[in-house]
DNA sequence: TTGCAACTGAGACTCAGTCTCAACTGGACA
DNA sequence: TGTCCAGTTGAGACTGAGTCTCAGTTGCAA
């Protein structure tokens, strides 16, 4: 099974460091790799709770941490709000069109477009090392719809559901 | 003078809201436009304090609100940290190289870079806004150095400076 | 068993940014 | 002048994402 496979992964990685793949740990890396792709930390956090696994808010954020130093997961920022987090599958460098209506993303791949930052940074003697793109806009389905920019629905529903967990 | 130009651009701004200009805010379109390119909020704050002139944490927020409206000042994300703002001088769209050693900041535009964005766009059938791009590595300077990444001095000077005013 | 390091949850804390509200300002109008 | 009123201000409370602390738990090796 695919998810498995990602789970030893990140127990090897655990193992190198000295440290322990707990069932918190497991558990936390199976949800991020079976449903989601882009996620925020109390999204995560409530579908653990949703599931009636008992995880806290640290747990999360310190598994978060160590899935991004393992480099299985990578923070990214999309639009204008705090963090965000994704799976990585492979080595695929992807970035991201942002859709400023729906909240929608979608992810591409240019090489084209790699390698003429490759060029702008051999050109001011600058050695990159990760880089990060955002194009906002509208999707093809919003400008369709002739839809006005709002906030997406299912980040309002997460966003009341994390504050309701708060409490 | 440039600045009063500037100064005299915002006013025109707030005149069509049907709102005034203060002196609140003037001083704060000459802080923005005299001294530095990239700045955060809490800076912002600090060197009006330091320049004796009373603003209040509220003021800044929304007087930075009022000037990404109008175009003259843009929100950027550089690096993993919270908001910076930049002014914009003329329409020159630029985006960022990041020293993640020594913080500093290189802008860049690229025509090339412009056109392949919009190729993709077009092909995904998405109407792009704006981009953002980053490209965190090491400038020229810290890799003759040979330093290893560190939080930048300036960062953590107004970092104690901006957690001081909060007393 | 025991010792110990890694780990956990609960909740306090931090900090950038927002909101609220009473007080102030300055122009319009009587 | 006086007063009305919309726009603005500062002070400080509040919000929410993320971090830190600490006492209790777990699980492995001796």
């Amino acid at each position: 099974m695919v998810i498995q496979k990602e789970v030893d992964r990140f127990a090897g990685f655990l193992q190198q460091q000295g440290q322990k793949l707990t069932s918190e740990r497991a558990a936390l890396v199976r949800e991020i790799f079976s449903t989601h792709y882009h996620f925020e930390a109390d999204e995560l956090l409530f579908k653990m709770k949703e599931k009636a696994v008992k995880i806290s808010r640290a747990t999360v954020y310190r598994t978060l941490e160590l899935l991004v130093k393992s480099g299985m997961v990578r923070r990214v920022h999309l639009g204008e709000e705090h963090y965000h987090y994704e799976h990585v599958t492979g080595n695929s460098h992807h970035d991201h069109l942002i859709c400023t209506t729906c909240g929608s993303v979608i992810e591409f791949n240019d090489p084209g477009l790699e390698e003429r930052q490759r060029e702008i940074c051999a050109n001011k003697r600058f050695t990159p090392t990760f880089h990060n793109l955002q194009i906002l806009g509208v999707c093809a389905a919003c400008e369709r719809k002739g839809e006005q920019p709002d906030a997406p629905d299912r980040v309002k529903m997460i966003q009341v559901a994390a504050m309701q967990l708060r409490k």
